[in-house]
Order: C-alpha cells, then structure tokens, then sequence
DNA sequence: TCTGGGGTCCTAAGCCGG
DNA sequence: TCTGCCGGCTTAGGACCC
C-alpha cells in the first residue's frame, strides 16, 4: 500500500486530499510513522523526529496514528491477496509477500500481469485506497520491483534481466543492508551491487560475518529461493513506553516497570501464549540503550511471575541520569498450558513472602484530559452537525471538522472539551458498505449519512 | 524540545555437561 | 582421572525492517 497510514487518514478526511499530511507520535519525542507524498515533498520521511518535520512542514495536518482502522483496512487487503494464493506472507499491516504459482497463476509476464492488474483494481474497489505491485521470480527481487512500482504502480522484472538490473544500484537497494552495514561496505570500497558481486563470497564474510555475508553475496548474484512462508509463529511479545521527560525518581522507574510488565502479560494472554525468558529494556538519557534478561524454570503467563522477574532485573541496572525508555518482554515463547503456569507461581511465592498480589487494573495513564479524550485525528459524533473528526484540542476546547469519507470537504467547528453534545465514535467505512454487484439498503442505512454517488 | 514501537535475526562470550 | 573438544544454552548487544 502506498504511504498507507496517510492514504487511510486523506481517504476518510476529504479536507485532507491532495494536502500534506503526516501521521506520527504528536509528543515532544514523537516521530513519523508515515507522511503523504504531498507532505514527502518537503523532505519529511517516516521515523523523521516530528519537531523535525513541523520545521519542514509547519502546515502538513498531524495526526495520531489509529491503528484499529488501519488493521481492519489490512485485513480487507490481505482476504484479497488470499483469495489469490493460499501462500501470504503478511510483512507489515500493508505489505505481503504472495506465491502465485501456488495459487494456480500460470508461470508466465501476461498472467503475471493480469493477476496484478485485477488486484490493484480490486484493492481501490474494496478499500478506495492505492496499492504498488511488484512481480518477479523471488521474495527479494519482488520487493525492489514493488518499491520501483510506487506509488500507484506495477513493475514486473522479466526473468534473465535481474542482474543488469541490480547491478548498477546501490548495495543500499537491497533488502538487510541498512545505515551500518552499507558504511561499512563503503568503506571497503563497495558502493554498488555488481561490486558487491566482485568482492566475492570470503571476502563479504570476513567484512560482515558469516550469515550476512553469505546471504548479501547470494542477493548480489540475485540467488533468492526463500519460500513463501504463509504462517509465522510468534517469537517474542513485547511493550514499551517513550516518556515525553526523562524519569529520574528511582521508585517512579520502578512503577512503570510493574505497569509495562501488566501490560505485556495482557498482550501475552490475548496471544494465547507464554513464556520463559523475561527481557527489561533501558535507554538512558543519553540514548543508550541496555538489556537484562532472565530465564525462568518453565514458561509463565502470570503477572505475578513477570513483574517479580522484570523487578530483580531492574535491580542490576544503574539509572543515575534518568532513563527515557523502559520496555518489558517475553520470549522463548510456548503455547499456554495450565500445569506450568501453576508450578510457577507456586515458585515466586514461595521464595518471596512479601511476595503482592497483582492489581486488576493498572493505574490510569497521566495526560490532559482534552488529548486523552480528543486525540488529533480521531472521529467524533454532535447530536446537531453529526460525523467529524477531531482537528486540535486546548485550553478547554476542542475543534472538529464536520465531513465523512463521502462527503465534500466539511466545515470547522469549536466546542468545550465538555460539552454533552459531543462524543467520540468509530472510524466510518471509506467506501460505501454494499458490496459490488448488491442492492443498496434503501438508504436507511444505520449510521452515517447515505451516500451521494450510487 | 533529536531520535517510536513492535518485531526478527545474528554474533559472540561464558558456562556447563558429556 | 584428567584434559580437550564440542554442542547447546544463556545472556547482551547490534542491525535491520515497517
């Protein structure tokens, strides 16, 4: 999907096509998840610090990412890319790999094509938005192609015509080489993939080490038999939290670390999982960053167990200076079972009397209400002017811009962060809700206004 | 107001048991 | 019984990706 946050944001927002746009966190350590290409234009870029993109950019709209929407949107796209293949391997919300020989398309450019083609159209039909295809005869040779297809494209490599064509790119192109390895490949003189071909395999390996080396010398020769690999499992689950100020108060670190540990059990939970190996992470206000981690008798999924592991870690680490950053994780990760949950938490209590019993909700998180309640960005109903969207909040008030997907561009009101009038409410569809080829509902529709096209 | 959050994979060192 | 070697596990850190 192309600038696929931004896209979904513009798409439900009309005031918001054609105009820079840039979703990201809106703290003061915030940074850009995704910036429409109209915003791109003024050099801002995805994990660019957002302060840094506001001086780029001071009139881009910025938005809160809402990740509930996007997810919906991807599964839209990814039950198309099934309906292809039965092999689809997810990468992100808005990227997969898809093998579509396995899926029956015959191994050739005119059906190759053809497969694209309708699955691009059918992409705009179903979510309204733009998506890059790129095909070619591997995983790695797929992934340049769909980058060279955007945004809104199709590039197919024909067989035979890959190493003419990664031959003269940057060692940058391909996919593993990131700020430091490609460094250190320039160093050595390697600027591009052809040398990275000349350099030859031993000498990558003694540059970059075994599996690296290995791997970017078969890449360089565009060697890529990865298969397709439809199901994943979950090796690790983990949080953590960016706090706007350094914390310096050594109790305060220790309270965060017992919430974020609470709240990687819950994820860990809802996955149906747990673990063995507990991770603490600490940047320092220096931006140095450290990892502890414990290795447990058996795996657990107790809150108890994790918070009592992610406090002696925590323990070993000095924070003189403040930290900026603590995450909790959980990995060597097995499914649920009963037994080991039980002899676990039968452990800790044992070996620890004073040993608390977990709270069952965690302390509200700390924010103003108007941005706890308004986030930039996020959807909201008025009894009297309806479906809008939250524009900015301050001071005790709160503006919203009146339109829904199907609508013109809508007018700007402003409310009192209180006024009863006023609620948050659910993302609305960004296409109309009947499928193609089905009898509208009368227009009676439940919610939102009816459409004004057919 | 410099640098998010959630992952994956690799390396290397130390330790332990066979 | 002592030594050496090897494999596997644990721990810490780093690079990379979206």
């Amino acid at each position: 999907m192309d600038a696929f946050f931004a896209s979904v944001e513009q798409a439900s927002k009309p005031s918001l096509r054609g105009k820079a746009v840039v979703v990201g966190g809106l703290g003061p350590r915030g940074v850009v998840a995704t910036a429409s290409y109209e915003a791109r234009v003024f050099g801002v870029h995805s994990a660019m610090p957002m302060a840094q993109a506001r001086r780029l950019a001071p009139n881009a709209a910025y938005l809160v990412p809402r990740f509930a929407l996007y997810r919906s949107i991807s599964e839209q796209v990814m039950g198309l890319l099934r309906a292809l293949s039965p092999l689809v391997e997810p990468l992100s919300l808005d990227e997969a790999f898809v093998d579509l020989e396995a899926g029956g398309t015959a191994w050739d450019d005119r059906s190759a094509r053809l497969a694209g083609t309708k699955l691009r159209a059918d992409i705009r039909a179903v979510t309204g938005l733009t998506g890059s295809v790129g095909l070619a005869a591997s995983k790695m040779l797929a992934k340049i192609a769909s980058e060279r297809a955007k945004p809104d494209g199709l590039v197919l490599i024909e067989p035979g015509t890959e190493r003419a064509l990664l031959g003269p790119l940057s060692v940058r192109t391909l996919p593993g080489v990131g700020p430091a390895t490609g460094d250190h490949l320039r160093r050595a003189g390697i600027h591009t993939v052809d040398e990275l071909a000349e350099a030859g395999e031993d000498e990558l390996v003694r540059l970059l080490g075994r599996a690296h080396g290995q791997a970017l010398y078969a890449m360089a020769l565009a060697r890529d038999e990865r298969p397709v690999v439809a199901e994943r499992e979950t090796k690790s689950v983990s949080v953590e939290d960016t706090y706007d100020v350094d914390i310096h108060d050594r109790v305060r670190v220790g309270t965060e670390v017992q919430r974020l540990a609470d709240r990687c059990v819950r994820r860990l939970r809802e996955a149906g999982l747990s673990g063995r190996t507990i991770v603490l992470k600490v940047r320092r206000y220096d931006f140095s960053t450290l990892t502890r981690s414990e290795t447990l008798r058996g795996p657990t999924d107790d809150p108890a167990v994790v918070r009592e592991a992610a406090a002696r870690l925590l323990d070993s680490v000095d924070t003189t200076g403040g930290v900026r950053l603590l995450g909790v994780g959980v990995s060597g990760l097995a499914d649920y079972t009963q037994e080991d949950l039980f002899a676990q938490a039968a452990e800790v209590r044992e070996d620890d009397p004073t040993h608390e019993e977990p709270e069952t909700a965690p302390a509200p998180e700390r924010q103003t209400p108007a941005e706890r309640r308004w986030p930039a960005g996020h959807d909201v109903r008025h009894t009297a002017y309806g479906h809008g969207w939250v524009q900015g909040s301050g001071l005790g008030r709160v503006t919203v811009r009146f339109e829904t997907p199907d609508s013109e561009p809508g007018r700007v009101r402003t409310f009192r962060v209180d006024d009863p009038a006023l609620e948050p409410a659910e993302p609305l569809p960004l296409v109309p809700a009947a499928p193609v080829g089905e009898e509208r509902a009368g227009g009676a529709g439940a919610d939102g206004p009816p459409s004004e096209e057919a």
